[in-house]
DNA sequence: GTACAGATTGAG
DNA sequence: TCAATCTGTACT
């Protein structure tokens, strides 16, 4: 417990880094409030091959350029007009892959009075952990690896029994193929808290 | 310049 | 089931 990750964790291949940040502390702060919570659910966009990445076909943009990072830069950007999505960049640099964080269990920065329900309900869906951390443009390609404002530290130990895989969400748009890959990685025993 | 869809969410 | 809300991107 307590050891950020740095640039060789984030390096791996992308598959291998959306299940190992699985239970890992996403711990940022923002508006000089310091909040943590567990990564439980995971989802990875492997371009430019795949149909669903932004950067499909190799297309790189003033948006999606922190994509083309090396692993551990902060990828965000605004989907609907109103939901930031937070995301890391994994492998080598020039490779736009990343690793979508889409839930988060709440381990601070919270009413203590809240039930676990409630609490759950903070950041249990891509959009929602980031209203709640305060996430936004400013966390642009922040470096994991070394930022004051957003990192990564290992935490729960998982197993792979502990992970359960399936395909990914609201990506129906690029295809049987493509949506249909197991990429999204959830850990089971918070998936009943999931929408 | 203008049109348009989207890696979501919460209400009806 | 559907509207909210707005920016990047494509196309005229």
């Amino acid at each position: 417990m307590g050891k950020r990750f740095g640039r060789s964790f984030y390096t791996q291949a992308t598959l291998t880094v959306g299940r190992k940040l699985l239970g890992a502390r996403l711990i940022s702060r923002v508006d000089d409030q310091l909040k943590e919570g567990i990564i439980i659910e995971t989802e990875c966009y492997i371009g430019p091959h795949d149909r669903a990445s932004h950067a499909y076909g190799g297309k790189k943009t003033q948006r999606n350029e922190a994509e083309f990072r090396i692993g551990g830069h902060v990828y965000i950007y605004l989907v609907y007009g109103m939901y930031w999505q937070f995301n890391v960049s994994t492998f080598q640099a020039d490779t736009p892959e990343c690793v979508l964080i889409r839930a988060l269990y709440p381990l601070n920065g919270y009413q203590t009075s809240l039930s676990e329900k409630q609490k759950m309900r903070l950041a249990n869906g891509p959009g929602k952990l980031c209203r709640w951390k305060g996430f936004n443009k400013q966390i642009y390609g922040e470096d994991l690896a070394s930022s004051s404002i957003v990192w990564i530290e290992n935490g729960e130990r998982i197993t792979p029994r502990d992970i359960r895989a399936t395909r990914r969400i609201n990506i129906d748009y690029a295809g049987a193929e493509w949506s249909s890959k197991p990429w999204r990685f959830l850990l089971k025993r918070y998936a009943q808290f999931l929408p």
